[in-house]
DNA sequence: CCGAGTTCGTGAATGTGTGCACAAGCGCGT
DNA sequence: ACGCGCTTGTGCACACATTCACGAACTCGG
């Protein structure tokens, strides 16, 4: 027993279920159950989508009644593998790798920062967060004897790729960079990249076309190409 | 001329052009012409996607020669509304604020930091990336002298909402939430968010997956030998 | 001016995600 | 035991996104 037939699980709702989950943990204990429209309208998204997210764990609804919420987040946290924590280590000690190794929200969810590591002499010995930044000569060793299996990268763009190497040298398999930068490593290593930037260009852009409703939208069939003489 | 026929671009088309855009303009200067083959590959994705997603934008590549460098920028540029600079406002001070604020991606790529405010005396008064950090009360007056549309939010979970609700009273249209809450808004105001604990729990998931290849997936071509038990 | 070699732009095919709408299943009251 | 109200689980249609594949348009050498 202990493994059901494993449906693959599309990649959105892997997206989504960190969120349900996260709304789940913080209902009152005094909800035993809840139902797709509720936890709907808590994630911001409709029940329906709810529904069919859920689904892909197995029927662990009961018509008429709703969701054991207890129940429903044992089942999402074990499809998230979070029935054991992944401690992560952070490449670079500058603003937001200290802002990341202070973050509480990582070993609260079940990722514990196993380390920090720096190539800057000044940083190194300092703890942030409740752990001593090291020198980067060590990330091997801390990768290994510590099982680590993620990596985080919050160096400078330059260095980025550089941690990259490093981390995937260690035996690190998945990375989340927050480095502007493309990352080439192995086909077997997932790479998440968060840019700060992008956010706010792609708001920018919606921005910008709010501000314009002058003219067009309306010419969206688009039927001739606007030649260009 | 200045106003083609403004086309919708796809929203996945949208967060990848901010992409192309930090790549194009990183490049040599001396290279004057680029492929979609070639910008695909320092995008890391495949080409096809690459010239579909410029189409949008107009006909701005030439057969047989590819995309002159310094045109698709300006293009790019003007599609995303970078023509001008979009002044931000950060609510909280803390690590994440700070940090934030110290992120030359900010301004390097149009978002300068207009202001950053707090609740919390001990913070008011000092000078995080050049800007003073101010009461939460001067927020809306913030926002309306420096004309700022966009606000950023990285307060603890339990202030987000009052955050984003100050951010709007003030005028603000767009906000990106490092909150980890689903913020209720109008519905003209943008939201994006991004949770960083999710993004490691999508990691974790792949990871427990990966872990796991005892049994079923292998079941592919000849002699399936793999028969667990 | 022509043919070979490139590279764009895009129609069409395929793959993925969303949302409606409804039958099936459950609990409760009578 | 039965019917009613509620809520799940999912088939289906549609929308959106990705990728292929190929004609069109350009450069360059001879």
């Amino acid at each position: 027993m202990s493994d059901r037939p494993r449906r693959r699980i599309p990649e959105a709702t892997v997206e989504r279920l960190p969120e349900y989950l996260r709304i789940l943990s913080e209902l009152d204990d005094d909800l035993d159950h809840i139902s797709s429209e509720q936890l709907a309208d808590l994630a911001g998204v409709n029940a329906a989508k709810v529904r069919k997210d859920l689904s892909y764990l197995g029927s662990y609804g009961t018509r008429g009644v709703g969701y054991e919420v207890a129940y429903l987040v044992f089942q999402v946290r074990r499809e998230l593998g979070l029935t054991h924590d992944w401690p992560v280590i952070i490449v670079g000690a500058g603003n937001l790798g200290q802002a990341l190794a202070n973050y509480a929200g990582f070993v609260d969810r079940g990722f514990p920062v196993a380390g920090i590591v720096d190539v800057d002499p000044a940083k190194i010995g300092s703890v942030i967060g409740g752990v001593r930044v090291r020198h980067v000569d060590e990330l091997a060793t801390l990768v290994r004897s510590r099982k680590v299996s993620i990596g985080v990268v919050a160096t400078p763009p330059g260095a980025a790729q550089d941690a990259a190497d490093l981390l995937v040298g260690a035996g690190v398999t998945s990375i989340l960079n927050f480095a502007p930068t493309v990352l080439s490593v192995p086909r077997d290593v997932s790479v998440r990249k968060v840019d700060l930037a992008v956010e706010l260009q792609i708001l920018g852009f919606h921005e910008q076309r709010r501000s314009v409703p002058s003219l067009s939208i309306v010419l969206d069939a688009d039927s001739s190409r606007t030649a260009s003489a």
